[in-house]
DNA sequence: TGTACATCAGTGAACGCGCGTTCACTGATGTAC
DNA sequence: TGTACATCAGTGAACGCGCGTTCACTGATGTAC
């Protein structure tokens, strides 16, 4: 009796357990919206990967677990798509970052620091993306996607850039951003792994490690 | 009665399935070891951590499950031990490589190279040891045994006496050595849990890198 | 305006699996008398 | 030299768990006549 009619499903959020409204013909799509922003959630709340079941899904958005598939083949293609959306992400979060910079050296400089925040506010996340082996991520998940997905050659361009202006000694494009993705990619997954480890101050040290990097890629002088 | 008296029951490596001969009374430890060396290599043939299990090991020493908990409390003191023993043989790599090198800084390059080596060689141990979040490791596993166990404080000491030789820019050696910790790992762990990606030529890239590194260190001239 | 019907959005129960761990036991081995 | 016995090194069967996935179904919703 007091069932209100709702304009949408998705209007609240389930806690787990409670049970979830149908949708009305035509909007069977709603659910596939909520079961990947529930497994994204999940994701980030348990910061656990193999909390991210198909029935701790399901129970988050308050359906049954056979419900998954009518919108994802199986469980590995609900965490591609999961890590599509934040490659995404990933992108405008340090494409943004190098947008206002004044030269090409200081955009790779924005690109790094932007990469490692990205990688330290959302860990599981980028452990999906980056820490975790081939095997066991989504099947159609191919080296040409991943370097697509996530902006490389956005990456090898900018390094283009530095060379281009001679802010950086020369070398290939290519081997550069390597080198650099390497380094980034080492600090974020260090933090990462270890945040137990006694660091001394961690925007000190990455501002430090940047440095270091830029004075490594300094032309000879 | 073809059962011929062997001397020891380590002499022969189980495939799997084959029932293991049972030890002679005070001679209970050999299972320790001989589960020890089933479980690292099933890490290394596997090359799945998740493939470690219980009933895994038990089968390929060739013993039943019950079995392992006559030597270890459970799961993960027995995995504790197969870390500590690679730990133990990672540092023998790194402070091996650098024991020849004719000049500090010439060490720390030797041991950045040695470093990767090592982990290029032995990805899953290398995935566990430094790639593997800490509620998933042996519950003892702390910081500071972790910072003992492989050698930081050697890797320290490497780059202080660097210091003191003049070869590399002044700074806190501590910081310093959190940096190229942080480079080389990235590097290490990238190949790792990017084995498909369309590398170019492994041993150069890893070169020029170091390269890249010791000028990023070098003094102001 | 009323009703039969196809379709859509799910449900409920079950499948088989491998896991870590426990518990009561067995049977060979060495030792004390 | 023979035998009872404590001990040691395991075994066999079972526990409860959560998992991914399948399958036959249900019942609300919209549509055609």
């Amino acid at each position: 009796m007091t069932d209100q009619l709702a304009p949408s499903p998705t209007g609240s959020e389930e806690g787990g357990g409670s049970r979830r409204r149908r949708a009305r013909r035509g909007e069977g799509e709603l659910l596939r919206e909520d079961i990947l922003l529930a497994a994204e959630r999940l994701l980030m709340d348990t910061g656990d990967q193999e909390a991210v079941s198909i029935r701790a899904v399901a129970d988050a958005v308050g359906v049954t677990p056979p419900s998954i598939y009518l919108h994802f083949a199986d469980k590995q293609d609900l965490l591609f798509a999961v890590c599509e959306r934040h490659f995404e992400r990933f992108d405008r979060a340090v494409e943004g970052a190098a947008a206002g910079a004044s030269d090409p050296l200081e955009a790779l400089r924005r690109r790094g620091r932007a990469y490692i925040r990205f990688g330290l506010d959302n860990p599981e996340h980028y452990r999906i993306l980056f820490m975790t082996k081939p095997e066991r991520q989504p099947a159609m998940w191919t080296p040409e996607r991943m370097a697509s997905a996530f902006a490389f050659w956005n990456h090898v361009a900018a390094v283009q850039a530095c060379l281009d202006a001679g802010l950086i000694r020369p070398g290939d494009a290519m081997e550069i951003a390597l080198h650099l993705w390497a380094a980034v990619h080492g600090i974020t997954a260090l933090f990462i792994a270890n945040p137990d480890f006694p660091w001394p101050d961690r925007d000190r040290l990455i501002e430090q490690y940047l440095e270091l990097l830029v004075r490594g890629l300094a032309p000879a002088s």
